[in-house]
Parts: structure tokens; C-alpha cells; sequence
DNA sequence: GATATATATAATGTTAACAAATCAACTGAG
DNA sequence: CTCAGTTGATTTGTTAACATTATATATATC
């Protein structure tokens, strides 16, 4: 098909910065392993790869025109993430998850989002709190209706993203989201129906009346 | 040095087992580089490998006499792990993180492992309360003296074990065994002086306490 | 003497070929 | 007809050589 191997595929081979010579940008240089793991798992999000789906070695290094090695390197990145599962010396298959560890992720979700709602309290982040109420004035709007799915998904996976973000505590703003990618393939599923979403809007203002009492709290104690 | 290419570096190369024809174990084989992954591992929980020491796939693979493939996979196996840390172009350091990053996972175990014993109580397992609060004992019987360091940090590391995996959510289980394997290095210096174990013993206590209101509730609940 | 450029060295990134193992289809004996 | 064993194709595991990039050393210029 394709037979000149450069950015045919999509891909930068040997980084088109050779201009750069020293750092200057540092961490533009994505390998090609990272590259192709970003594409694979675009790929498995967006369900080109179906859930149980056996991913070869040789299929995504013809598909990216790459040899086997830095594929090899993509699968365990995708590994890390969860969206792929290694067995020894029979291969990658995408992640099938079940029912109970989907409900067991978002169970564990719930809570640490609820710390992090608490530590956004400690530090008094007011803005944080403006932010999201602002979200969850969108989210309403967005209840009725199966079009609005997009929006309501987006807009939440966003507060998620700020509220951990806000709580000051990288490591937990780096797990929840580690989290969300997992489950990122079955958040529509959840949000599919207008009860479900109005039940998604509920637990939010649950989660920012945490935090305005936090805040009060704070506020007592410091005056 | 050592010229023959088999199991004078405590590797087994191409899995011993001629006699197991089929499955029968199944994951008895681990690869070359699950291995490596494994002995390097060690290495820097043992602090063998200190931390923010470069670990270059030469040293490994010459060290383990197998080619760098092998180590390639080994060190993102260690990286996903959280042991290493790997820049593009530039290799992998053994992980230095800051006390702020430890302190922060601290709080986000201590947090899980809250929700674990509530877990734990809504299933009403008294069987768990009971090898807590035996644990708990032994605890309390090595807070005096430097020596018992080592019982301390061990029961403790398996009461945090034992609980998770009693709360039957295994992703929650699988989540805090990893923050425990990042902070490994640390948590024996966290309970070096016998103050910082009576603080432990305290904590476990609430805990415990926790699971007993739940219990409690639940039992209120049902009759 | 300090800075900048050039070069050498050592590290990682990538590739293609080879080895070992698994799975599926086939064959033959009972 | 059923099942054990064999064979062949596909796939993963491993290796060594080559390519590219970054770091350190040395040299030249101001």
C-alpha cells in the first residue's frame, strides 16, 4: 500500500524538529511506542476495538507500518492504562469489564471525589466551587432529551477533571482520572437515560453542598 | 564472566517445565522480562538501587545477561509499578518522590482503606474485625524499642492487606496494594519512632472501631 | 578566562531475523 | 464415531545490529 514510510500513517518517525537543536521544548518527542499507544487507545475509547478483541502484534505494526518492537512497547503502556489486558505468551485482548468492576470503579470514584471535594474546602478554593456550580447549572439544562447525551458527558467527565484538579493533591487528581479512562467507554452507557442523568446532577449538588459546608466550616474556624 | 547462558543469573530462561504439556499452571511461566522486572524490583525496595540512581538497560541486561528487549519491557513493567520513571530519550531513573508525593498517597490510602472498612462492615464480616483487632494487639505489643521496627511495618503491611481484600471491591483492593508498593520505601521510616507507631496503633483503632459502628447499624438495620 | 562550537562517546530508539510456544485442523487408531 | 497424537500456521519471545539522540569533553574564538 503505502510505501514511502514517512507520515503516511500519521505518524512523526524521527521527530520533524530538527530545528530544535538542544531542549527548548522538551517532551514534544514522543517516541513512536507513545504514539501509537495514544492512537490504539483512541482507537479502543471510540470502540473501533470491541471489548474482548484480540489485538496482535503484527496487525497494529502493519497498520502503523512500524516494526513489531515499538508495538510491543504501546501494548504495555495500554496495559498500564487498562485498556488492554497481556496474557504470557498468548497476547493482547481489550478489556472486557464487567458489570461489578465497572460498578466497583465508579464506587471508588464516588469516594475519592468526595475527598477531593473536602480538600478543596481546606484550601478555601471558592473559585472551584463557582466552577462547578456553573457545570451543574448546564447539566440541568441537559436532562431531557437523548441528544443532550454529548453534552451532559462531556460537561461532567470536565468537572470531574476540575474538582480533582482543584484538591491540590496531584497523585489523587492522577488515579481519579486514571480511573475515568477506564470507565470512560461505559460513562454514556450510564448517563444513557434522563433519570440517570438526573440522578448524575443530584449527586453532583451533593458534592458542592460538601464543599460549601467545608467552606463555612473553614470559615468559622478561621474567624 | 559467566559464559553459559542458563541459570547461573537465577533466571529460567525457557521455562523448565517439559513435563507440564498443555495448560496445568498456566502463569508458572512468567517471561524473561516479567523476571527481570521482578529481581529489579526488589533491588530498589531493598533500596539496592537508590533512589534517583539511573538504571540504564546496558547495566540491566548485562547484569542479567539477556539482550535489552527484554529490559526494555521490564522497565515499564517497574514504571507502571511506580518504581521507575521513564523519559523519552533520556532512560529510566528509580523513583525519588517528594515528601509532599508521599504524604499525599498516605492520605489517599487512608481514605480507601476507610472505605474498605466500611465495606467490609456492610458485609458483616466479624471474621475481619476479629484478625484486625488480633493484629492490633500485636501492634500495640511492639510500639517500645527500635528492634521491633521490622514485626511492626510487617503485620501492619498485612493488616492493610487483609482488610482491602475483605472489602470485596478487588479494583479498590488492587488500587491500594499499589499506593502500598509506591510508598514501601518510605512507610518504615513513617514508623520509625515508637511515637509515629502509637499514632499507628491509634488510627487502626478508629478503624476498627469503624467497621464495629457499621456492623452495628447494619445489625440495627436487619432486625 | 568564559562562551560557543565541534566532536566523541554512550545511551536509547528501531528494525529484521530467528526461536519457542500456542492454537486449529487433520489424521489415524480404537 | 470419538479421541489422542501430529502437523502446520500463526503469534509471541528474544536477539543482535543499526540509527538516532543526548551528554560530556575538547577546541577555538572573542
Amino acid at each position: 500500500m503505502n510505501n514511502d514510510n514517512t507520515s503516511e500513517n500519521g505518524l512523526n518517525k524521527s521527530a520533524e524538529a530538527s530545528v530544535f537543536t538542544k531542549q527548548q521544548d522538551r517532551r514534544r518527542t514522543l517516541s513512536l511506542s507513545e504514539q501509537i499507544a495514544e492512537h490504539v487507545g483512541k482507537s479502543i475509547l471510540q470502540e473501533t476495538y470491541l471489548p474482548g478483541e484480540a489485538v496482535t502484534e503484527q496487525r497494529i505494526s502493519e497498520e502503523f507500518a512500524v516494526s513489531r518492537g515499538p508495538v510491543r512497547e504501546a501494548l504495555r503502556i495500554l496495559e498500564r492504562e487498562g485498556l488492554v489486558e497481556i496474557i504470557p505468551r498468548r497476547g493482547a485482548r481489550v478489556t472486557r469489564l464487567t458489570v461489578r468492576e465497572v460498578s466497583d470503579i465508579f464506587d471508588i470514584r464516588s469516594v475519592l471525589l468526595g475527598h477531593a471535594a473536602r480538600l478543596a474546602a481546606q484550601r478555601r478554593d471558592e473559585e472551584c466551587l463557582r466552577v462547578l456550580k456553573e457545570g451543574c447549572d448546564t447539566l440541568t439544562k441537559n436532562v431531557e432529551g437523548a441528544d443532550e447525551l454529548d453534552v451532559h458527558s462531556d460537561v461532567s467527565a470536565q468537572m470531574n477533571f476540575i474538582l480533582v484538579e482543584r484538591s491540590g493533591n496531584d497523585k489523587l487528581s492522577e488515579i481519579v482520572n486514571h480511573l475515568a479512562r477506564q470507565i470512560a467507554r461505559y460513562t454514556r452507557i450510564g448517563l444513557s437515560t434522563s433519570e440517570r442523568r438526573r440522578d448524575s446532577v443530584t449527586s453532583w449538588r451533593e458534592l458542592i453542598q460538601l464543599i460549601k459546608n467545608g467552606l463555612d466550616d473553614e470559615a468559622d474556624r478561621l474567624e
